[in-house]
DNA sequence: TTGTATGTACACAGACAATGTACAATAGGG
DNA sequence: CCCTATTGTACATTGTCTGTGTACATACAA
C-alpha cells in the first residue's frame, strides 16, 4: 500500500482542518491532484483520517474559496484548472521570508542537524527550478 | 529607529503568544539573543506588542520550558546557554520537510513567484552552512 | 419517481486565547 | 533592616475557535 496521500497528526497545535487544506494544498501546487480529478467524499475522507465528516467538509470549503475546488453535492469535489496566481500580496514575500526562518530555527532547536536541514532545503530548491 | 526585532500580525490565526514564541526562539537560535542577556520584562514588550503581559509571559513560559530561558521575579528573563539540542525526535526531520514543502505551496498558490521563494531558500542554505 | 450519495447548515460542548485582577518574590534605596 | 517598586505568577473570566451531532437540501441513477 502505498502511504497515503494525506495524513493529519493529533498531537500537534495545528487544528485539523488546517492541516488537511495545508497537505491537499501542497498536492494541488505539485500536481499529484489535477484539474479534471476528484477529491474523495468528505465522508470518505474522513472516515480514513478518523475525523468527523464536517471536519473535512470545513477545509474542502477553504480550498474551493481559494479556487481550488468546486463543490457540488453529489458530485463531490472537482478539482479546478486554477487561475494565475492572483497578484501576491507585497507582504507575502517578507512573510515567506520570516516564517522560512522561523520553521528552520524550530527544528534546529529540537536537534535537527544542519545537513539534514540543508538537505531538505536544497531539495525543495531543485524542486522549484523544474 | 531600527525594526523592531519581534512583530506580531493579529490578522493571521497563528496566536500572538505562539507568534512571539516563534520570533523570539529565532532570534535565540541565530544569536540576536544571546546567553547572558535579559530580553524585556513582559509589560514592556507587550505594551510594544500592543498585547496583554499575560500573553507575553506566557510565551516566556513555553521558552523557558525549552530551555532558553530562566525567569526569576524581579530579574525578568535571562537567556541561557542551553545545553546542545536534545537528540532530536526521529520524526522531527520528515515533519520539517513536509512542513516546508506545505509553507512552499502555500506561498506559491499565494503569488509569491518562483524565483523569489528560491532565493530565500537558498539565502537560507547559505546561513546554515557558515 | 424514489432512493441514496453527496455537500450544507447550524446548534452545541469543550478547548483555547487573551485579558483582568490580585498576589508573591526580590533587588535596591533609605 | 525595612520598605517600595518592579518584576513574574496564579487563576478566574470572557469570547472565539474547533470538532462533533444531527437534520436537511440536492442531484444522479435505477
Amino acid at each position: 500500500m502505498l502511504p497515503p496521500l494525506i495524513r493529519i497528526d493529533l498531537s500537534i497545535a495545528t487544528p485539523v482542518y488546517r492541516q488537511i487544506v495545508d497537505a491537499v494544498r501542497t498536492h494541488l501546487v505539485d500536481g499529484a491532484f489535477a484539474p479534471g480529478d476528484h477529491l474523495p467524499p468528505v465522508r470518505q475522507l474522513a472516515m480514513d483520517l478518523g475525523v468527523h465528516f464536517n471536519t473535512v467538509a470545513e477545509a474542502y470549503r477553504i480550498l474551493a474559496e481559494e479556487g481550488w475546488l468546486d463543490l457540488k453535492r453529489r458530485r463531490g469535489a472537482l478539482v479546478l484548472r486554477r487561475g494565475v496566481p492572483r497578484p501576491a500580496d507585497p507582504a507575502a514575500a517578507p512573510l515567506f521570508a520570516r516564517r522560512l526562518r522561523e520553521l528552520v530555527a524550530e527544528v534546529r532547536a529540537a536537534g535537527v542537524t544542519r545537513p539534514r536541514i540543508l538537505r531538505e532545503l536544497l531539495l525543495v530548491a531543485k524542486g522549484l527550478e523544474a
